[in-house]
DNA sequence: TGTACACTGAACCATATGGTTCAGTATCAA
DNA sequence: TTGATACTGAACCATATGGTTCAGTGTACA
């Protein structure tokens, strides 16, 4: 099997599946926030959002650099690239098994009608 | 926020987090296989590739269907569409802040020389 | 008929997740 | 110096996850 050296698609993709996360991070492509504008607008504690921004933090897809008391989340390195490319290529292979079973019902078809002659 | 009514990002970006599972999903769409081929295959329990199967085919990844003893499993309906849209529109945001950014630090050159000037 | 096979469900286990509260520490501002 | 603000860490909680074993049920086949 593939072995994706190094590449965490494990922690990226967990930490895309969570809908807060990923409403933190469209909310940090718009500007920059602080862990209490996100927790504000995400309606909950400072804590549970800290929380939230270490995996994504872990995942690479923020950075935050605290100055005095408040910590800035932005927008980290990761643009997701290996995610798309693992979602591009599934769905070529998607594509590609879906082609192939069409060929291969077409195929049964035919040897019915030829058997269908046969009769 | 947007709400993605009804789109299962949560459950298929989570099924897909997880590296057995991608690996049973490239091993589908190189052929069907039953419960005890994927056991096999990534060298585990009936009962825990049963609950793998479970989770891709509650993200619609997976369909099933039992013929006498064998479940044979096949790749399911969806092509994780919505997720590579997703995923697509987050790094479209991701260079348009970058871009963002960039007009701002020339900006700020900017000033920078004319303040220099102005000494 | 009997035996082997393929799966399934329940129960269990350790660990992770998503949240909280509470008790700090450090910083800013008056 | 005092008080408010911003975060942080520990502890806790309920539930989910990723796995197992064990005890079935139903099917295939000699």
């Amino acid at each position: 099997m593939v072995q994706y050296q190094g590449v965490p698609l494990d922690a990226s993709f967990a930490a895309i599946s969570d809908a807060t996360r990923r409403g933190v991070l469209e909310q940090l492509a718009r500007a920059d926030a602080s862990i209490t504008d996100l927790a504000a607008k995400f309606d909950m504690t400072l804590t549970g959002m800290k929380k939230h921004v270490s995996v994504l933090e872990h995942a690479g897809l923020v950075t935050t650099e605290k100055v005095g008391r408040v910590r800035t989340c932005t927008l980290g390195p990761r643009r997701l690239e290996e995610e798309t490319a693992w979602l591009e290529r599934y769905r070529r292979q998607w594509d590609a098994r879906f082609d192939e079973l069409d060929r291969v019902i077409e195929g049964l078809k035919r040897k019915e009608r030829v058997h269908g002659q046969q009769k």
